[in-house]
DNA sequence: TATCTTCACTTTGTGGGGCAAAGTAATGAA
DNA sequence: TTCATTACTTTGCCCCACAAAGTGAAGATA
């Protein structure tokens, strides 16, 4: 019916829900623009950052511009992940909006 | 730009967001249905559905037919929240589809 | 009657992980 | 040399998902 159990853990949590939905809107954000966006204290972003990092889901950037500034991107296999993920997302509302029916048994 | 922070948590968790799909997609389910769509243990599903009640989300009544059965459904107080998950869920797919611009920076 | 099954539920224990708070190294500004 | 900022680490707490095993009630079977 649909594959709710098929949503990546890594992806399906609230701050790297945003985090990863945020990344696939725009190539590159710093960290600043990101903890802006979020609202997520410092040690928090970057460790859900760390952990999509650790899954090959991000890619990141370190350069010193007039202050240390550390960008963010997906991999493609973040964005193929993610993909996947919007994919089910689809199915939930489609399921989920009233008048569906996915073989009614009573 | 999105709303992300604002997911209900007691419906954002895969288990209790699968159970609100099915229950929004139909009236009324019983317990074995769940089950069986869910593949959860007896103990999880049970625990969930609980969650889900104590939060006035969803409904529960208890009649013997054969053998026990135990059935499920939204309340409109569930309904109402699902709803408003659900266009968080839209808001995500808006964003982070490809070619999106929430006003890029760089 | 005794036994078995099914159903829905409870209890227990474990592990994982989100989160806040505080501390830190590196850099540049005042 | 003092301060602020940036990005990051460390520590600790607490919640909770999940599995496994046990329970009581009801009907079926013999």
């Amino acid at each position: 019916m649909f594959d709710f159990d098929k949503l990546d853990k890594v992806i399906h949590e609230k701050g790297r829900l945003g985090i990863m939905t945020l990344l696939a809107a725009r190539q590159s954000w710093s960290f600043q623009d990101l903890k802006g966006e979020l609202e997520l204290s410092d040690g928090n972003l970057v460790s859900h950052l760390r952990t999509l990092h650790d899954h090959g889901y991000v890619a990141v950037t370190k350069e010193i511009l007039d202050r240390p500034q550390t960008s963010y991107a997906l991999t493609v296999k973040g964005r193929k992940q993610f993909e996947g993920y919007l994919t089910i997302l689809e199915q939930i509302l489609r399921v989920g909006r009233p008048g569906f029916d996915g073989g009614a048994k009573g």
